[in-house]
DNA sequence: GGAAGGCCTGAGAGCGCTCCCACAGCTGGT
DNA sequence: ACCAGCTGTGGGAGCGCTCTCAGGCCTTCC
């Protein structure tokens, strides 16, 4: 039986099965209160004519929308570059899969628009997945003081009541440094991230933590970058005028990374011999250097998914929605340290 | 006058501005038959309101959704790889703003969840961006066959009835190829990408042309890849072994030419003096080789952004789209070449 | 001066669904 | 055997909006 018919209704999915609309509509919900033949009955005449359920009609009388927006608030390089947003929109669309929810995507609009964001998404969305990287994005605050629930991809700089997923980074940038002490290194310096960013700051913190625990040097080996490569370089071509004798850098970024090493060859030090470098974010590019780059991994997939998890959680139920939600980062070593 | 009020219905606009429902929706959707008088009093109410209309309702009687599906169907890499998917994400975004319409991601769910799709789609969206890379994708016929108007991005590799938007593979794989020769290379070889994608094809198309063209040699100096650096590594491995007497190698892959790169050094080639190389999607990692990479750039904003414009003219009008919409490309020269 | 036509307006139906409520048919306790 | 209680069911209202239709008012033309 091939229908022609577009889009049947529940009311012909009820008349099919012999049912009332009522009962229909509780076996697509999946009411417990339906007799089994009611229930087998309604399932049969679904299939027959390939029912599914206006997502509008549905939206309009139970106030949900059943979509969630991921909402990025910048165009920030960072956050497009690979491997950050592409991965985060897998993982988040992996946890999304199997749930009827649909996922709206939010770029950073106009101005004038984004004050009528808080509206457009209590109204079209059940909940957001907000990305923004500075600090004083005033999507952030609206969406604290809001009704609709909010999961931030990352720590926000300044602490929120909305619930964050990050990543380790300060165990990443320790990790990393750990690594380069082990290693025999002893003036290790570092090209940190912007400092208005969580990202920035906390990297620097697991530098700082490694550094002082190794106790190699009292010196502050630290210069600041953005996480492009241009910062990179310029950043490592200042340290090694400024400290001469440094022998490893821990690069915030894997594209600062890159800069310092170009720096470093122009300056003729050899990697790792001369001097040790480590990235972050093990990017594609940290495979197409040479030497390659020994980077911390971050599982921005797994970001995506537990956003979605943490959502659903604030979505759903009364459950105790945790404040923090930070996954694990690890190293993975390569040609350059 | 701020409102405590969630939701303000249009009844309520209306009731502020003395008027009926019918003609505050009037002036909601732009309708010309509203006095001035009355549009006054309408805007001045919505705006008090701070009205916004609920989209469920309004979905629901138009049998429209004012949304439009970004439909990735693979998981493929090279998508979801820099820049592609993230470009092509924010060209759409852009041309979406002013619109209201929404952007729903949907990227590819399981097998079982594909048979629905269609339904899915007729359901939830107005119309339907595709990304797939391969050509025996069922949801493409599904597309072709049914009532959404859908926009593919990139030529299928078989004929449909569906439009595409493109970057011109062929003639960026030309001018690489243009620019090669006029550099003096004598023997140029590929590396091509797989021949059941027409990316894959249409570059390789290029090459051809232009070789055919200068008429340097008659020999086929192609070998076929995957994209990936590793595939690229090993092209350029057999193209070294079958052919050493090789001066140039056009990849269709900035990962691919990465690999290249790193087989032609361990051979001992200099780039560019022994073998000149050139890559294509001008990627980030273009520049953080050594010596950093000529690519072809193409501009998959712009793509992203003329699939929504050829959505519109397929949504709105009676105008006919055009079935193809090819996007300039351009060499980027650097020092591999 | 009256009919014809224009413009603007409001009443009302209805889009497809969920959910409240009333009630039919059973069971089981007394 | 009677009432309570429980389970499953259907009727019906109504979510907020758009759109058709009828009609009121004002101009214009004969």
């Amino acid at each position: 039986m091939t229908e022609n018919d577009p889009r049947p209704t529940l009311e012909e999915v009820a008349a099919l099965a012999g049912t009332s609309r009522a009962t229909a509509s509780r076996v697509v919900n999946q009411s417990p209160k339906v007799s089994p033949s009611a229930r087998a009955a309604v399932e049969r005449a679904i299939n027959e004519l390939g029912y599914a359920p206006n997502r509008a009609a549905r939206s309009l009388v139970t106030r949900r929308s059943d979509s969630i927006g991921l909402v990025v608030a910048e165009s920030e390089e960072r956050i497009f570059g690979e491997p950050f947003f592409a991965s985060l929109v897998r993982g988040v669309s992996d946890a999304l899969a199997g749930t009827d929810m649909q996922l709206v995507l939010l770029l950073n609009r106009s101005d004038q628009e984004r004050s009528r964001v808080q509206r457009f998404l209590s109204t079209h969305v059940d909940g957001v997945l907000l990305v923004s990287a500075h600090a004083e994005e005033p999507l952030l605050h609206q969406l604290a003081d809001g009704p609709i629930p909010a999961i931030l991809a990352g720590r926000p700089l300044r602490p929120t009541s909305l619930p964050y997923v990050d990543v380790d980074n300060v165990s990443g940038a320790y990790q990393a440094v750990r690594h380069l002490v082990d290693g025999g290194r002893q003036r290790i310096a570092t090209i940190a991230g912007p400092q208005d960013m969580a990202v920035g700051v906390d990297r620097l913190a697991g530098y700082r933590t490694a550094v002082d625990e190794a106790a190699t040097s009292d010196e502050d080996l630290v210069v600041v970058g953005d996480f492009s490569t241009g910062s990179g370089e310029r950043g490592a071509q200042e340290l090694l005028e400024r400290h001469p004798d440094i022998d490893a850098i821990f690069a915030a970024s894997d594209l600062m990374a890159v800069g310092a090493l170009q720096a470093l060859e122009r300056a003729g030090r050899k990697v790792p011999a001369d001097v040790a470098v480590v990235g972050f974010d093990d990017s594609v590019v940290a495979t197409t250097t040479r030497p390659q780059l020994t980077s911390v991994h971050q599982p921005i997939s797994d970001m995506g998914r537990q956003m979605i998890l943490r959502l659903r959680e604030a979505l759903e139920g009364p459950t105790l929605v945790p404040s923090a939600t930070v996954l694990p980062t690890n190293l993975v070593r390569r040609g350059s340290s």
